[in-house]
DNA sequence: TGCTGTCCCATTGTCGACAATCCCACTCGG
DNA sequence: CCGAGTGGGATTGTCGACAATGGGACAGCA
């Protein structure tokens, strides 16, 4: 599941205005799950009919959602054959790394000098929850807490520019993930260097936060672009279910 | 006029593949467009049926493009209330510019790195735009010919990612002018540093020209919060017409 | 006079339908 | 046997229509 910026009013007023997610925000979460999830293949073309109809709403509020993921990136729409999943290949592999590298940087500069011990706290529960998952050996799973770790500390920054984007990103990460091993494979990304990530946070130490993410960043570079490493882990089973199975869309009143 | 990225595929084959805009694509860029010029103000509502009418396009592309503004933050959709022009003010804008300076030194370094002569070049021509726009003493022409000079260097970076980002932050940018000089003006943002940025820039000097980005983009953000400047000037005329017009979306066949 | 409740209109949210386009399989001719 | 041409089926792109929600004016009551 991706994680997904939750708007935080700063003060507490006596009564904070209240905000209810559209139907499209609910279809554009549920599809960047499914992307990152591989639910839908990568370079996949996605059917419309066959996709609104799984998620329970009509062709429009579906294709209006659809163009939240193309403006992200995530999906391509090309005109007289509809929409598809991306594709990220060695080639740009770089490119998505430095934006990466950018984001995290600036935003680990920016959480070392404001974050509250919640947020770093936040951070240390991401990284434990990451090492709870690599003992389970479930390359998704270390996969998801990886990024965890990462978005969290970029979450914690507090700048709404760096976190939207770093949302974005995660999935990238996943999907260039999917291209590059040639079919539905999460690398088994297992890295050493999130220890330091998280001490150097902690101790409020910019430039060592910097540096450890660096490292980190170049490190799963390599990973990835390392030809058929012994390190990968692949699924015969590509997809959490064989059809791209999209939980229905309800309107929700949910509680807080 | 905001500048958008334009795919440029590297090599040259001998047939690189044809792509042409969609619908949905042409009136996202009007749309960009219309807030970047301040012909939609900022905070005001936009009603659907007018605006899809102007562009001469029924209400399902319409909104479909207005969800890829949604995305990139530059519009917002309340569920029963539909879609209006966001507003960046005064708590906002040290955030935007915290962004705003990571994309542009992180393309700075690219670019000193790995920018061609010809893009160099361009950057070197946004400057002398900006020059001559000086000299008209019109904000508006100044304020675009400024924003164009730094959008050209985070091109010359040649990363995607970078450069999509740089794009939105520009009309967000533009946003925020509006929204904290109170009713449609465009600061006067004479800009001596530039030439320090293209300088650096061309002597491919990547430390010089992050500092004199960084002081660039500071300045800028101290000329905005500025309370009340001297050197802003504003227009009784808000929009370039006083209806909001939007150029007919024609399907146009446009030739290389 | 000030507040509450009600009605109406404008606008949005959603859907189904039609036409245009594209892909694929098949057929025909060299 | 291989290529181009052709037709059918499926899918997308676009539109108009209907129901639902929200805002504002007006009337009623304390």
């Amino acid at each position: 599941m991706v994680p997904t910026p939750r708007v935080s009013r700063g003060t507490a007023p006596s009564l904070s205005p209240v905000t209810r997610p559209s139907t499209v925000d609910l279809i554009a979460v549920e599809l960047r799950n499914a992307v990152y999830a591989g639910a839908l293949p990568v370079g996949s073309a996605i059917r419309e009919v066959e996709m609104s109809g799984q998620l329970g709403v009509s062709r429009g509020p579906f294709r209006e959602a659809a163009q939240r993921l193309v403006q992200e990136g995530l999906l391509r729409s090309t005109p007289g054959r509809g929409l598809s999943v991306v594709r990220i290949g060695r080639d740009r592999v770089h490119e998505l790394y430095e934006a990466r590298a950018s984001v995290e940087t600036t935003a680990a500069r920016i959480a070392v000098e404001r974050a509250t011990a919640v947020e770093v706290a936040a951070v240390r529960a991401a990284h434990d929850d990451l090492v709870v998952a690599e003992r389970t050996e479930d390359a998704r799973r270390v996969g998801d807490a990886d990024l965890n770790v990462h978005w969290t500390l970029v979450a914690a920054s507090g700048n709404p520019w760096l976190l939207r984007w770093m949302t974005t990103l995660i999935v990238e990460v996943r999907i260039a993930s999917f291209t590059l091993s040639e079919e539905y494979a999460v690398r088994k990304d297992t890295a050493e260097s999130h220890v330091d990530i998280v001490e150097r946070f902690e101790a409020r130490d910019a430039d060592g936060l910097v540096s450890a993410i660096r490292a980190n960043l170049d490190d799963a570079v390599l990973r990835l672009l390392a030809p058929e490493s012994v390190e990968v882990e692949t699924f015969d089973e590509p997809r959490p279910s064989s059809a791209p199975r999209l939980e229905p869309i309800t309107p929700t009143f949910s509680e807080p």
